[in-house]
DNA sequence: TAGATTGTTAATCGATTAACAATC
DNA sequence: TAGATTGTTAATCGATTAACAATC
């Protein structure tokens, strides 16, 4: 817990998801052992890339040999904190809170836990997503604290959602999945991950209409 | 169109976006000028960046004034390609695929149009999702040539994206907005801008269980 | 005009890539 | 042992920031 790594670069740990998806893929063809020269092709990145992010967290290879597959992916769901207790809310039940609600691959895949949603559309309480229930955003606090939930998603209109981040950061959150298209101002030992779907799609757009060389992220 | 920009790091174009939403905000306050150094308050950036992105761009400012919030607004929607028609195509009408139709911001403040949503699964083809039609993923190939639709979003499982994807390319798809889990490999003139969920909230639980400074991406 | 703020060049900083000795 | 591949240092590249002359 009292982790003394030293300040990772957040480039580093925005790829470790990546390299995350393609061991469990690699892993699910049975491959035991990779090198880094075979998976810097696999994922169009350099070999030297993947071998100073892994060190940024300890040796995980052998020389002569590569990586053990298996051993990676636990060792990097370890670091990304997948191995701990991740239960979280969805704040906002509407379309996008729903859909984020069904989606499979992150609720049973990867262990986390929608706990509840929430809304204040009466026509909306009470009801069952995927067998969660859908409670009144007057019982957030309670939840919250009783629960000791740490993420929460954000999918509420943007007017509400710098006032009721602040709050459920005063109740315990400490990690919001930000769908809401605004930046939230919250205290520093609280984290924001930005989904700005709209801002993405924009990107995108500006790639179609300059079309040049492709360049995946 | 013959835009003879010289290649514009990806980092820049990334930030435009979020240029654009401020400025919209600012408009929508009816604030008609800003400085760079009061937009870098704002923003939380450095006012010698925001002069330098848009510098790649061409000078729409005035030294002694600052910039004029209508007219880069204006601008910058045009360097996004706002200004153009911009259909687009949804592929997989689930949870997540019916979620983006009836996303509003894009859709309408933007000027988004979806033309058509399509999926496999009989119950869902033939419904209408925000008065867009759900149609059979056989009609793809005539009705993308026929609407001449460049952009699509895709919210399919990860194992049909990358076939799918492929075909689309071929029938004239520029863009893909990517929701599927797996990187799609395509020609050179094709961009994917990938939203991949569940990696966004790998990286969101690894800073809630190693807090440090807090750093808005 | 004087003050403010741009556009742009130069300096700094950080991230990526290359190279290679260590070692399995 | 010989071959392969890591871990890590050094070199390069690119992006960010600082500084300031140009100019409104």
């Amino acid at each position: 817990m009292a982790n003394s790594d030293k300040n990772i670069s957040s480039a580093v740990i925005k790829r470790l998801p990546r390299y995350f998806r393609y061991l469990g893929a690699l892993k699910a063809k049975n491959i035991t052992r990779i090198s880094s020269k075979e998976l810097s092709e696999q994922m169009m990145v350099t070999a030297s890339q993947i071998r100073q992010d892994l060190n940024n967290f300890g040796g995980f290879g052998q020389q002569g040999y590569g990586y053990n597959v298996d051993n990676l992916y636990t060792e990097i769901g370890k670091i990304l904190g997948l191995d701990k207790r991740n239960d979280m809310i969805i704040v906002g039940a509407g379309n996008l809170g729903q859909a984020l609600a069904n989606y499979q691959s992150f609720n049973e895949d990867y262990g986390y836990k929608v706990m509840a949603l929430f809304d204040v559309n009466p026509k909306l309480i009470g009801i069952s997503v995927r067998g969660v229930k859908v409670l009144d955003t007057d019982e957030l606090e309670n939840f919250i604290k009783t629960h000791g939930i740490k993420i929460a998603a954000l999918t509420i209109p943007k007017d509400q959602a710098p006032a009721i981040a602040k709050k459920m950061a005063e109740w315990g959150i400490k990690g919001f999945w930000n769908f809401a298209p605004i930046d939230l101002h919250l205290p520093d030992n609280v984290t924001v991950e930005n989904v700005h779907l709209a801002e993405s799609l924009m990107t995108l757009t500006y790639n179609v209409h300059n079309r040049e060389e492709s360049e995946n992220e």
